[in-house]
DNA sequence: TTGTACGCGTTATCAT
DNA sequence: ATGATAACGCGTACAA
């Protein structure tokens, strides 16, 4: 292939280890010889192996990702978080994705972690204590991503559901709504139970009544959350404002809301949890709560990259904080 | 770290060699030699060092893929065509994003081929014919994704640029319609361009006429499709169908042609090209055209592999057909 | 099966 | 102060 380090040094007539200092820009060498050998260098068009010197320095300034998927724009944006803040700290990414199967999840990680890359961010959702426990005791730093139920030794860095609901409800509330359903997402999610404790906890603090009826399961789709408005809407009192417990659901809800001859904003509030994309295109702008999707990607490269620097961190749950986007689907109680 | 492969060797009382073997399950080792390798592997929890391997076997089961963004569906959609056609052949992927930067490019093109991966997919728009010569010269394999005008002794995956605006523009045609406009994206790409080069195409092959005044320029924005569909509708002899560029602007235009007191389809058929999320997600949904985006990754990989193997294929350009996606945007014109 | 020379830089030690 | 020598990192591959 390219010429090698030694081909500089036979050619400027000095050392592998001279080359090496120049290469480095570390002292120990004379300007002049210095001068020479980068000539060399651009005369021979001469690039260090990437791979060599990873093996000799046991860095390879590279930073490894596991999660889900890409497709959905949720882990887009904190691929992108993760893509940005990795490059200006001069790692370069490897991304994994898992489509959260359990047996890809594992292969995955133990490939990462077998000397590919410096540091690992996790996203997944099957490995058990048992098995991060393990991952602990190899000494290879990794942060783990949006899992609120980490263990206490390990680091994460993770998005505060639980506040997205109370934003979410403490706003309709605010708005004079007393009647508020909540449509869950998938059960076995645990997003979807932090989102409904806090919707919940906001209604306490307000000393709103949480009826039964109001709280329906949408499982994350589009289909769902218009199934679930629409028994909602059938209801013999319906509620006057609804939180989908993510976009997709509330814009089905949307569509069964209106086909039930009814109107947003004008006869019921609705919002979503994550803004996606869409939220902002439907006709009404779907009012939704903002999850630091970019914020969390760069935050864990931060925390991993000081880790991999040395740092003893205390392990810690980084929790970050929601935004509310307020848009046109909600209007004050009549 | 962990232990090496010399630690295993000492604790079977073997060479390395065997081990070495083992670990690849070749021939040349009896099997009871090889139970005892396997049980101290298994005993000591050894796993090969991947950049000590990559080093000796010169591969790195790496693959490079250099894109401009992530969180655009439309780059999203082939990162994940090539993230999974990667996979099943037991490659990773090295991702890199560059916001179409030029000097990043170069500074990323240059750190994947110093010998990190084994190929690249370049997803570039500032490189130009003589540094993808030099970078052929390295003889490190490389495809380019999307660069329709490649030079002919490289490898391309393509899509049908031309056949998408040949095919909606037939479309329209076959519904009836005679007066129909084309908004452009950003003059400086590529793709809209050949996109009206099919448009025109499709309305020459029909005998339709296509006036001048038809024709406006929207920079591929929302809002840049608003103003264009704006200027279209207040024509004294507006157009009664639209292909837009991309579906952002289709959806700008979508709201420029509502607030101009018409409706989509009734009045004005309204088409994109690209097949965004919001596409099915706006009412009415819109009619559009879709790429191969998940194929052009898979194909990019496909090839890349095969000249990795070392295949000796020639250069040549690939270009994948679009599809058109019916939704309810257009209708017959009366 | 083993011994051992690689692959290609890095870095500690030594010589001038 | 400069620069050379050589061990080292960890597997791979070929001759013995």
């Amino acid at each position: 292939m390219g010429p090698t380090i030694r081909d500089v040094a036979a050619r400027a007539r000095v050392s592998k280890a001279t080359v090496s200092y120049v290469l480095n820009g570390r002292p120990g060498v004379s300007a002049r010889t210095r001068q020479r050998v980068l000539e060399v260098m651009e005369e021979l068009g001469y690039r260090p192996n990437t791979v060599a010197r990873s093996l000799a320095s046991r860095k390879t300034q590279t930073l490894g990702l596991v999660i889900p998927d890409i497709s959905d724009m949720f882990y887009a944006h904190i691929i992108r978080g993760v893509e940005s803040a990795a490059n200006e700290r001069d790692y370069i990414l490897n991304l994994c994705t898992t489509r959260s199967d359990p047996r890809r999840e594992r292969e995955v990680v133990d490939s990462l972690m077998s000397g590919r890359v410096d540091g690992v961010i996790l996203m997944t959702y099957s490995l058990d204590h048992a098995y991060l426990e393990k991952l602990r005791a190899t000494g290879r730093p990794f942060v783990l991503l949006d899992d609120p139920d980490a263990g206490p030794s390990l680091h994460a860095v993770s998005v505060d559901n639980s506040e997205a609901g109370f934003k979410a409800a403490e706003y309709l509330i605010s708005l004079g709504h007393r009647k508020i359903a909540f449509i869950h997402g998938s059960p076995r999610s645990r997003d979807t139970w932090y989102r409904f404790s806090g919707f919940r906890r906001a209604l306490q603090a307000s000393g709103v009544a949480l009826r039964e009826e109001y709280v329906r399961v949408g499982d994350f789709t589009r289909d769902g959350g218009f199934k679930a408005a629409s028994e909602l809407m059938s209801l013999p009192d319906p509620p006057t404002a609804i939180l989908a417990a993510n976009d997709q659901m509330a814009i089905g809800a949307l569509e069964a809301i209106t086909r039930s001859g009814r109107r947003v904003p004008e006869d019921v509030s609705l919002m979503g949890v994550d803004d996606i994309e869409a939220a902002s295109m439907i006709r009404p702008p779907l009012t939704t709560i903002r999850q630091p999707t970019y914020e969390m990607g760069r935050q864990a490269v931060d925390l991993l990259v000081r880790l991999i620097g040395g740092e003893e961190l205390e392990p810690r749950h980084i929790l970050l904080p929601v935004t509310l986007v307020v848009r046109e689907s909600c209007r004050s109680a009549t």
